[in-house]
DNA sequence: CTTAAATCGATAAAAAAATATCGATAATAA
DNA sequence: TTATTATCGATATTTTTTTATCGATTTAAG
């Protein structure tokens, strides 16, 4: 099979702060909501606002706004989080801990129901109401729970062998924070979270303040 | 002062990946690496690896390779992380402490030299070896140790008050996990983590591969 | 009823990123 | 030495993303 493409990658991630907000304004009693307030919000300019909406396949009135129910709905329905996705996590260390931990995930249609860690004195404990297993019972706890997703909180050296047990378990979609890029069947997909990444990128932007100050003088 | 603009952003994601790997061939005493071993190890062509790595100013040698610990040296210096940046924590719940024990950060010129919250609970203990202070002493604390950056690990109807309040303490540059777009002055910086960004990109993939697989029956 | 202000969304242009092509350089083997 | 293979890096092309333009629709005020 062919590598899963994703257009408009940007819009799909921004699109869970459109889903925070909109559910707030729900909350708060809000019907209809503008371009321009998104966009200050958001601090984006008004056209990638409507660019972003468009995508979810909802239509605005002209002269008035969009629905924010409509909104909510068509955006959790673009992203199928309607629907909850059962996981595994794989190292319950301090990572892996705070997922398990971060409530708003349930929101997000993910409910993490096991995990699994190769160090003895976690092995058979609690985390966060979940059960800790033996990672060598990954593949068959797996299969058995029909699960999924999996998703990898262990060092980098460690990562290629858990996604490989997760890959004969049958987990299709793995969610990686390790510091690698996973080799898997074609029929698997991987999304990586390179934490260090988005420090990479804050450390460019510093020096490069530092940079243009020195310019201006 | 304009918004400081980073080109080439991808590539500066990747360049910690880049980092890992090298690192580990170092270690293992190697000394000289060629772009088609790279794409390999990252599964992205060689035209990328290239691009990528002449970002960083390095030369290689046709017909030989890259030597190892240049593109180490290179790659720090791009990202200025031979310096070491000192910053401060606010929020020591489930992510902030994963952070915190997060020791990767050390070999990336980061460290996290106390944590804040608001928690009486919290306040007075210590996390991962630093202390956690009320984080009413944010703004006084952040300007006696001369902080200039701070991460943010708090929920997003938090985030911006203490975002203010880190710039009122001198903060220049702040990492943000929360979800929400921040506003602080033009001579600040903002980096945002949006994970749940992640997972919306992995929810498309997934259901994109379910219609993809529709169609070809 | 007419006019003005606010807003959406289609189309177009510009910028950035990914991908491809190809000549030049170096190591190795004949 | 010469031919072959492996590799780099400059240039060009294509694709994607961002940004801009402008007409059409709606509300509200005169």
């Amino acid at each position: 099979m062919a590598k899963v493409k994703v257009p408009k990658l940007p819009t799909v991630r921004r699109l869970p702060t459109y889903l925070y907000k909109l559910s707030e304004m729900r909350k708060a009693g809000v019907e209809i909501v503008a371009t321009p307030e998104l966009a200050r919000y958001m601090n984006l300019g008004e056209i990638v606002i409507r660019k972003d909406l468009a995508l979810t396949g909802v239509s605005g009135q002209p002269g008035v706004g969009y629905k924010v129910r409509e909104l909510i709905d068509a955006i959790k329905r673009y992203l199928n989080w309607n629907n909850v996705s059962e996981a595994v996590l794989v190292g319950a260390g301090a990572l892996g801990s705070a997922l398990m931990g971060y409530e708003g995930f349930e929101e997000y249609g993910l409910r993490i129901i096991a995990a699994f860690d190769a160090d003895p004195m976690k092995i058979g404990t609690e985390v966060r109401g979940r059960s800790v297993f033996d990672i060598d019972r990954l593949e068959e706890l797996t299969r058995r729970l029909q699960v999924r997703m999996g998703i990898i909180c262990v060092p980098a050296d460690q990562a290629q062998d858990i996604a490989d047990r997760m890959v004969a378990g049958g987990i299709k979609a793995i969610w990686n924070f390790a510091n690698v890029s996973l080799k898997v069947p074609d029929d698997v997909i991987v999304q990586r979270e390179v934490i260090a990444g988005g420090l990479a990128v804050l450390s460019v932007k510093m020096s490069r303040k530092l940079v243009e100050e020195d310019a201006q003088d």
